[in-house]
DNA sequence: CTCTATGACGGTAACGTTTCCAATATCAAT
DNA sequence: ATTGATATTGGAAACGTTACCGTCATAGAG
């Protein structure tokens, strides 16, 4: 399929290529009789300008970059679709690139960015180190989204969105308390590497706290550096050594919904009703939770906004007005059956 | 950022931009003495080539795309990071382009191959009507992902990997009838736009008929369309409306494990107990699959080894042997708890 | 010493756009 | 009619590469 080029819908209607330029990228100085009759012809050639060419000439591309951490997280997949509606509704390409753990985000960020020339990019996913002053140093612009976020260790002043992990973890945990429940196990994620389950850690410390019930070291599981976070995995085992520990408890705190999906296996299989035995509470609302028997309540966390919120943040970097702002959502505690309040 | 260009790289080291292109592209003609010398530079200034001009230069680029329908499906997701992988460590790129139910995806595949030069395409997704054809006569380098396939109904001699939906289909509903099923209700995807859906039907049907079982039209369920298929919500419905209409069955195909998720949900509901009451098998072999109560017994679609063939199918194409080939792969059947044999 | 084959290299024309600038057409006002 | 201003248009340079072709050493053979 030999492809036409921008010379030859000139030649066919017998004016320059910067008229037909013009036309195809609805530019002033053109008469709009000629405009119309160009497009004529692009319609009817399908014409479509070569894209390399264009990125070229115009110094930088059209195309945003999602950079997410941790790929195979159901979390991050559910906004990949709305992104991606998102991103194009702005005229924008995007180019999914999953980066691995070990992986340095700034390093694959710049290499990225100057071998594509992109427009910019979204940073997805909670486990990285603090990318934002290098990321600020490069002049790359880029949006953090769902990065780990509290009051207490506020992101700096950069573009991002996200919830305050710490304050919805409190939550989370005031609500099982405040439904009478004293001896609340947690299914964590990794113990020192995720900023996230730190976060979230210190929202269930600080509820506790306030409600003058001790920590105790015994009530919690972190998963294993090697196991994958915040998986059905996380939750199987968690909730499986948490059992055969012998401690007991009257509900549980799990970090993700995923890991309340495993949780509950675990729960099952060792004769534990749920919410009978023990309550359950999730984090993220994913569209599952719904379906899990019982319902599950969870933290929801409003991806469909957040992705909105990421883009136009990003939009107004690439654009015209600057001034890094970020946006913090609330979760909203979606109630369904699987906490239940506890009898004296 | 100033990008610095083979320009500067050859002012640095005193060479022309050719000699320097050569370094870069590992070609011959260049000594070793001055290729070192060229590549210790490139690394020291971190020097990386603009995609855009050698693509522009090269007529095509080296990025695939990954041309997605129902990218908000769990099971397709669970590909993505295989994609990614895979197709980087053949040095492509990869684009990822979801595709509405409206759009047609050859014009999509279309426009998206002229505008960015693609090297080729991988579609996956079985809703689509058959595009082999127009793809052929485009030129465009693709294979077929997951696409419907039955040895009935197969499809024609064109590059794809799948499995034998029918046949699956069938050996599901066979492994139910094994175990003394005979009331066998089926919870499936849209009526008549869903090949996918169509061809594990014909299997059901085809099953039920060998061993003289009547196929009862009040015992399958249809999702309604304008709900999103094999989806959760899918199977919640479906199963719902089944139980509702007071039909009697002993076990449940459901065709996605996401819509057995769903149904369990609407038998739970119903006070029906899986597997003791209705058997259940599910179709995927997503992961959650094996953190359902009970843990679903399903058919496993191999998708890592599934992927693997797509791009080295289109490795070939775009490579130097040509011979469109196509890979079925068989569905293994998990056995977990959720069917139990029926007593007479 | 001369000639020629060979291996290294440099110069430059493309690739298909966009954008600046110059050129022309249009038109109203004088 | 002439002028000036304005709206439209065309030409050509540039964007950063690759690939072709020509040049120039170097060295080995005669």
């Amino acid at each position: 399929m030999a492809q036409l080029t921008i010379k030859d819908i000139a030649k066919i209607c017998n004016v320059g290529v910067s008229t037909v330029s013009r036309a195809i990228n609805n530019e002033p100085g053109i008469s709009d009789k000629t405009k119309e009759r160009i497009m004529q012809v692009v319609q009817e050639f399908n014409y479509i300008p070569n894209n390399s060419a264009r990125n070229l000439k115009m110094v930088e591309s059209n195309t945003i970059a999602l950079i997410v951490t941790g790929i195979d997280n159901v979390f991050f997949q559910s906004m990949f679709g709305e992104f991606e509606v998102e991103l194009r509704k702005h005229g924008f390409d995007y180019l999914l690139h999953a980066v691995s753990w070990q992986e340095d985000v700034v390093t694959v960020a710049t290499e990225l960015m100057k071998e594509k020339r992109l427009k910019g990019m979204i940073l997805l996913g909670g486990q990285m180190e603090r990318p934002e002053e290098r990321l600020d140093a490069l002049g790359i612009p880029y949006v953090l989204c769902t990065v780990a976020h509290s009051s207490e260790h506020p992101l700096p002043n950069c573009p991002w969105v996200g919830i305050d992990d710490e304050l919805e973890g409190y939550n989370a945990v005031s609500y099982l308390i405040n439904k009478g429940h004293r001896d609340i196990a947690l299914v964590a994620g990794q113990r020192y590497d995720n900023a996230v389950s730190a976060q979230r850690l210190a929202g269930y410390r600080r509820a506790l706290a306030e409600h003058g019930i001790p920590y105790r070291e015994e009530l919690v599981h972190f998963t294993d550096p090697q196991m994958t976070d915040f998986s059905p995995e996380n939750g199987y085992v968690g909730a499986k050594e948490l059992i055969a520990s012998g401690v007991s408890f009257t509900a549980m705190f799990c970090m993700s919904d995923l890991i309340t999906l495993g949780a509950y296996k675990a729960l099952d299989e060792a004769g534990v009703r749920v919410p009978k035995d023990c309550s359950v509470i999730g984090f993220d609302g994913i569209e599952l939770s719904k379906y899990m028997c019982p319902g599950l309540t969870t933290m929801y966390q409003p991806r469909v906004d957040m992705v909105k919120s990421s883009v136009e943040l990003l939009m107004k970097e690439v654009g015209a007005d600057n001034g890094p702002v970020h946006k913090i959502y609330e979760a909203t505690l979606i109630e369904r059956d699987s906490v239940i309040t506890r009898e004296e």
